[in-house]
Formats: C-alpha cells, sequence, structure tokens
DNA sequence: AGCACGCCGACT
DNA sequence: GTCGGCGTGCTC
C-alpha cells in the first residue's frame, strides 16, 4: 500500500479526451522516456498516440496532475507525442469544452473532428521513418497562393452615410481592448452590408498580427467570392475553409489559419472550431441562414458558435442579415446586441415594387398565371432580365394515375418520389430523401392505365413551359440537379451575368448574393408552400426566402418589380414582404412566439430516435419521457408527447421525436445533464441524438 | 461509436 | 466439421 501511494504521487498523469460518446476525460501515464524530454504541463493541447482497447487510437491531453481514480492495472502508459509542432491554445479547449458541454457530447467529440484527418491520422508502421504529417503539411501550407482574381483591384468603393454611421459605430468596439461585443447589422439587400464587413476587416488587419473570420452560408463560398475578397486585399494570404475541401487542401488552408500565415480566413459554420492564431474579428454573414446548422453528427449551431467563438478570444463579433433570425433580432430588440441598421439601398436606388398575384382557384397548367406571363414578355421585350424562383427540382413533384389514383410513392420512405427529365430526355422517379430512383412507368403500376399525368411543376416543367411560351427567349435554370453537374451551375450564371439569358429559371439556389444588372422582374411561383407548416419556424424562412428573391431585383437602379403568386394575398406575412418590413414582421413573430411560449422565449431539446419500427421508437421515447419527468421532479421542463415526425420514414428507418422545452435555458440543460448519461447507459435498438436548439421540428 | 468476444444456423 | 449472424460489454 505504502508503495502504490508513494507511486501515484511521483507518477506525471495526463487527462485525455477522446473522440468516443462516452463521458471521459480517460487519464493515462507519462512514461518516464517521454517525462525526461520535457515538462509535463508542455504536453497539454497536444495530440498523442494512446493505447484504447486492444488498438490504439488518438487522444488530446487537456490536462497534467499528479493523481488519478483509475486502479492502477488498469492505467496504461501514452504511446507517443503524435505530433509535436502543434499545442492547442487554453481558449480554444474551453471553447470547445464549451460546446461539447452545451450540446450534451463528450469534449473529445467536438475537439477531435476539428483537426483535419490529415494531421489526425495514426502514423502507419511502414517501418521507414518519413518527415511528421504537420511537417509535410507546412510545405503545402506554404505553396498556397492569392486567389485569381480577373481584374485587378476594383477599387474601394466610397460609403453611402448610413454606412459611415453604421461603421463610427461599429469601429470603436473593434479594438483587442474593447473586448467581447455582439453587433447585428441589418441592412436590406443591396444596402452594402458587405462593404461595411470589409471596412471592419480591413480597419483589424492593419493589426499585423491580427486575423479576421468571415462565415459564409453553404453556397456562398464561391471562387467568384474569394476573388472579389482577394480583389480587395491584394498580397494578402486568405484560407477557406469548407467541408467540401479535398483532405490535403483542408488540411493546408486550416495550418495556415493556425499560424497566423493566413490573415483573412473564409469558411462555412465548420470554421469555428478552428485554433486560430490571434483572430481579432468575427463576421457571419447571412446570419439567419439554415445552414450554420449543421444537421448530422453534433447539431451545433454555427452562428451561436461564432459567438461562443468571439466571447473566448474576447474579441467582436458582427452578425449581418436583411432578415435576422428571431433569436438575433430579440436580442438586439433587448440591447443585448448592439443593433445598427442600413435602411436604404446603395445610391438610393428603389426597392423592387411587390405585387401579389391571387391565384386561389386557378389552376394554371404550366404554373403561371396571366399577370406572371404578360409581365415576362414585358420584360424580356425591353431586353431585361426576368428570375423565375420555384422551391422546386424535377419535373413535377409526383406522377399520378387518373383511374386508379395510384400516386409515386417511394417504396422506403413516407415521401413521393419526384419526376425527373434526365439529360437523354427520359423520364424516371427519384425520391428526394432516400435518392432511390427508377425509370418512370409507362403505365400505372396498380391497374394498367397508360394514362399517367406529371402533378404540379418543379424547375425543369416551368423550364420547359416558358421556352414554349418564349420560344425565343435564352432560358438558364439553376437548381441542385444543375449543380451536380460540375461547373454547370458557374456556366449558366456566367452566362446570366454577361447578358446571354433572357429567364432565369431556379430554386432557393438563385435567391443568395447574386448581383445581375438587368434583372428587373422576379416572379415568385408557389410562394405558399412553408405557410402552414407545423414547423413554426416555417413562416419565418419563407419571408427570409422571399425577402432575399426579392432583393435580386433591380440592384442596379432598373425599375423592378416582383411578383409573388400566392393562394393567399391577405396573409400579413405578404403585406410585410409588399411593404418590406422586416420590423413589422419580426414583430408580430416574436409577438406570437411570446404567447405561444416558444423560442426564444422558451428553450428546446429535440430528441431523435430510429428504428425498423414506428412503435419501438416511440416506446424508447417514452420510456426517455418518464425518466425525465422524475428526474425533472420540480417541473422546471415541459415535456411533450413523443411523437412520429413530420418525415415519420427514410430508407426505411421510421423515425419520431420528442420535445424538451424550458422557460430557463439553465433547467433545461440540467435536466438533459442527468437524462444523457442514464440514455447512454441503457443498451437499445434504438439509433438517437440529441439536438439543443433544433431549428426544425 | 468501434471492436472484440460469444453462442447458434447454412455451407464446403 | 466451419463461416458468420449480430447481442452485449468495454474502452483510463
Amino acid at each position: 500500500v505504502h508503495e502504490q501511494a508513494s507511486l501515484s504521487v511521483s507518477r506525471v498523469i495526463l487527462e485525455v479526451v477522446v473522440d468516443v460518446p462516452i463521458p471521459g476525460p480517460f487519464d493515462y501515464g507519462l512514461p518516464q522516456a517521454l517525462a525526461a524530454t520535457q515538462p509535463a504541463q508542455a504536453l497539454v493541447g497536444q495530440l498523442v498516440l494512446l493505447p484504447w482497447a486492444k488498438g490504439q487510437r488518438l487522444g488530446l491531453v487537456t490536462k497534467a496532475k499528479t493523481d488519478t481514480d483509475v486502479a492502477p492495472e488498469k492505467l496504461k502508459d501514452i504511446v507517443s507525442v503524435l505530433c509535436p509542432e502543434l499545442t492547442l491554445p487554453t481558449w480554444w479547449m474551453q471553447l470547445t469544452a464549451f460546446a461539447a458541454q452545451y450540446y450534451h457530447r463528450s469534449p473529445g467529440e467536438l475537439a477531435l473532428p476539428a483537426i483535419p484527418k490529415l494531421l489526425r491520422s495514426l502514423p502507419k508502421n511502414t517501418g521507414r521513418k518519413t518527415a511528421t504529417p504537420w511537417a509535410r503539411n507546412t510545405a503545402r501550407a506554404a505553396k498556397l497562393r492569392a486567389w485569381e482574381s480577373p481584374e485587378a483591384s476594383s477599387g474601394v468603393p466610397e460609403l453611402t452615410s448610413d454606412q459611415v454611421i453604421a461603421l463610427d459605430a461599429l469601429l470603436p468596439r473593434l479594438p483587442a481592448s474593447s473586448g467581447f461585443s455582439v453587433t447585428l447589422l441589418r441592412g436590406v439587400t443591396g444596402s452594402g452590408k458587405t462593404e461595411v464587413y470589409l471596412r471592419a476587416v480591413a480597419h483589424i488587419l492593419q493589426d499585423p498580427q491580427a486575423q479576421a473570420l468571415l462565415l459564409v452560408p453553404e453556397i456562398g463560398l464561391t471562387p467568384q467570392f474569394l476573388a472579389s475578397l482577394q480583389a480587395r486585399f491584394p498580397g494578402m494570404l486568405i484560407a477557406a475553409l469548407n467541408s467540401g475541401m479535398a483532405d490535403g487542401e483542408r488540411a493546408a488552408h486550416w495550418q495556415a489559419a493556425v499560424t497566423g500565415q493566413a490573415r483573412l480566413i473564409v469558411g462555412t459554420r465548420l470554421a469555428v472550431f478552428t485554433p486560430f492564431h490571434h483572430l481579432r474579428l468575427v463576421v457571419v454573414d447571412e446570419e439567419h441562414d439554415p445552414s450554420y446548422k449543421q444537421a448530422e453528427g453534433v447539431h451545433y449551431s454555427g452562428r451561436d458558435m461564432a459567438i461562443a467563438l468571439a466571447s473566448h478570444v474576447r474579441c467582436a463579433v458582427v452578425l449581418g442579415s436583411a432578415t435576422p433570425s428571431m433569436e438575433s433580432w430579440d436580442a438586439a430588440q433587448r440591447g443585448r446586441y448592439h443593433l445598427l441598421e442600413l435602411p436604404d439601398r446603395v445610391g438610393k436606388v428603389a426597392l423592387p415594387t411587390v405585387h401579389l398575384i391571387n391565384v386561389r382557384g386557378q389552376c394554371a397548367e404550366h404554373g403561371l398565371s396571366k399577370p406572371a406571363i404578360d409581365a415576362i414578355r414585358d420584360c424580356v421585350g425591353k431586353g431585361e432580365q426576368a428570375l423565375i424562383f420555384l422551391n422546386r427540382r424535377g419535373y413535377a413533384p409526383v406522377l399520378h394515375c387518373g383511374a386508379c389514383s395510384w400516386l409515386s410513392q417511394c417504396n422506403n420512405c413516407s415521401a413521393y418520389r419526384v419526376l425527373h427529365r434526365n439529360k437523354l430526355g427520359r423520364y424516371r422517379l427519384v425520391c428526394h430523401h432516400c435518392s432511390s430512383e427508377a425509370p418512370a412507368p409507362r403505365a400505372c403500376p396498380d391497374c394498367g392505365n397508360v394514362d399517367l399525368s406529371p402533378l404540379g411543376q418543379g424547375t425543369q416543367k416551368l423550364e420547359e413551359s416558358l421556352q414554349v411560351l418564349f420560344p425565343q427567349a435564352r432560358i438558364g435554370r439553376v437548381d441542385r440537379d444543375v449543380a451536380r453537374k460540375r461547373g454547370a451551375t458557374e456556366a449558366v450564371l456566367a452566362a446570366a451575368h454577361a447578358g446571354e439569358v433572357d429567364i432565369l429559371v431556379g430554386t432557393q439556389m438563385l435567391a443568395k448574393g447574386h448581383h445581375f444588372t438587368g434583372l428587373s422582374l422576379v416572379v415568385v411561383v408557389n410562394a405558399d408552400s412553408g405557410l402552414y407548416a407545423a414547423d413554426f419556424r416555417a413562416p419565418e424562412r419563407l419571408f427570409a426566402n422571399l425577402m432575399q428573391v426579392s432583393g435580386r431585383a433591380g440592384r442596379t437602379g432598373l425599375a423592378s418589380k416582383v411578383l409573388v403568386q400566392t393562394e393567399t394575398p391577405e396573409h400579413p406575412l405578404f403585406t410585410a414582404l409588399v411593404a418590406h418590413n422586416y420590423a413589422a414582421y419580426a414583430g408580430t413573430q416574436l409577438a406570437e412566439r411570446q404567447q405561444a411560449g416558444l423560442p426564444p422565449y422558451t428553450y428546446q431539446a429535440l430528441l431523435r430516435a430510429q428504428a425498423k419500427e414506428l412503435a419501438v421508437a416511440i416506446e424508447f421515447l417514452r420510456a426517455a419521457r418518464e425518466l425525465a419527468q422524475t428526474l425533472d421532479a420540480a417541473g422546471d421542463c415541459m415535456l411533450y408527447d413523443p411523437v412520429p415526425m413530420p418525415m415519420v420514414r427514410v430508407a426505411n428507418i421510421e423515425r419520431a421525436q420528442l420535445l424538451l422545452e424550458s422557460r430557463s435555458r439553465r433547467h433545461l440543460h440540467l435536466l438533459l445533464g442527468q437524462l444523457l448519461p442514464q440514455l447512454h447507459e441503457q443498451r437499445t435498438p434504438v439509433r438517437w441524438q440529441l439536438d439543443v436548439d433544433p431549428q426544425e421540428i
């Protein structure tokens, strides 16, 4: 006993986190050979190779200490330091630990995936020792060059008086001495929010050590955008971080951000977990965008984590949007965030006039109303461009048999297969949820009727109808199907910019960021989907989308209009849209949310379960709810009944969900903190995951 | 989450 | 006789 006690005090113990869904941390011993080369404290923040079960795996050292509760015979020594060149900073370890706690995951599940695969790959025992991954990656990072910008710097635009006012308010918050602050920049489409960000970035980057992070929605990170940034910051290394990049490229950019070699980092949500060298400013562009929410694995919010990041490095964060999320708008109204507004377009360009077209009871087979067709004809006749917005890709949402009412139901999902037309002109039925597809049947599979008809329309059919209506017009289409082909989207957009397209047809992919100089007409074909959806956030998203798509029109001063086809023109959402009145719409939304006890006035977490049988998933959630009820004896949380998800079956897996809600975030998280470990302990055939602050219910 | 161990059906 | 099905137990 004596010997053990003295051993345990003299021995260095390392706390290590690992990418496994068990809480940890795990204690390991430091072998003598490694202890001799450096103080144990120097290993904190380093990646190490560990013996794990029967094999080896990667860990991150979070603490060096001298005692442990782990039985001596169970305590193993770390094998080696994997990447001595990389020490993760303390603030970063705290940020990932905070995120892990907030999303109720193990710290390793947040920390380790944030490091590029290339830098955390286990060494292959090929015998010969080669350069470390870090060293090899250093060579790659050194080769990073400026983004190709076609034309030389187009110069710095002059600021409008609104932009001057916004910057005058923003710049004093940027110095390091000002610490953490959140600013919401609300500016109508075309008001020059980007110019305000860029001035703030330029201001911060005057300090040769400083770095700025610009977060963009998933589809915003394009080569063109990077090129335009490069033109603005000639000679400066701009790193890009997004999930689509190849391992090597990603690692090189990441390393440039970590060493400080890259001064400006542009990234999608995952970039928030980069251990920046000296971050001094965070900008979240289009902060309301749903793509900031990670929908797989750890369901984190890139926007919320951007705020957490800024608070950990003690710098300013700027959230920008024409249609801020209700969460951010409410925070700004309450003074928790500084609010800056850009109420007018640059150059006092008029916002487009919005007209509502009542299509109730009309069944135009091509989906376009008479006024819309007339407006398109007029627009194209004048040599201007029209954008037709339809949030539905494919040819038609469903194939239908008029004789027996058969519909093209997916075999694996509770959804219809969508009729598509491939490049050979052949019709196929494709499920947008499980991707299963088959040639469209020539005759009804149920009754043999050969007269099958497509119901409704998608972008493909709309494109076809438009070509019939306007045989002379040059039509371009942009949706995810087009985007699948390499370079196809870019080609259509380039043609549109060059004035070689008269009519652009597309889904919401077209709604964001693009700036078509000749565009004077926007037609929204079906504005009503989502208006009466079960998800209380659906109208908020619809409003944002419509504002966004309307904003494409007339950005360069052409008299422009937006036609919105709807069956309910009297709906207040459309009234606010016509008036370009975000504040009024947000005000009524927030009042409703407060009345109904919904976010941002309550806090939610969603427990989702999947099983082959719906009853099994529901039963799991019922048991979880019961457990939660006993843990929340004081009744601080509202525990709803488990229900099937709106899309109950995907790829033959049945899904259900349990909503937990509280007026107190603290109480909700206290409950989750007790509930989750118990759920982990129970052995169940049900797959489940927790979504804190769910965006889709 | 992986991954190994472990105990019961259709194959050489 | 064996390959392999996925149930359950563990990872400092």
